[in-house]
DNA sequence: GTTGAGCGTT
């Protein structure tokens, strides 16, 4: 189960994503982007979990709640478009 | 500050 957590605080970290979504059920990964040339958050950032009614708890609670001083949006994750291969 | 890379070219 993919979840997308936008609307972050820039001072959120991984780990802090993590701990948050662990409140909820077991986090098998939790990231958050950042840019790649700056290093800095990007304001987002998603988290894994292995099971998907836990990951839909953690989504319905999470969703709309401040979070480092910021509401937080919380959903299920779309799939990352395909950057992998050049199509060219 | 809202959907994940890296960029040689889209």
């Amino acid at each position: 189960m993919k979840i997308y957590c936008g609307n972050l605080s820039y001072s959120m970290t991984d780990e802090d994503l993590k701990e948050v979504f662990s409140q909820y059920g077991e986090v098998a990964k939790a990231t958050i982007v950042t840019d790649r040339q700056t290093g800095q958050s990007k304001g987002f950032g998603f988290v894994e979990m292995n099971q998907g009614s836990e990951a839909q708890a953690a989504i319905d609670e999470l969703n709309g709640t401040t979070v480092g001083g910021r509401k937080i949006n919380v959903n299920e994750a779309r799939p990352r478009e395909d950057r992998g291969p050049r199509r060219f």
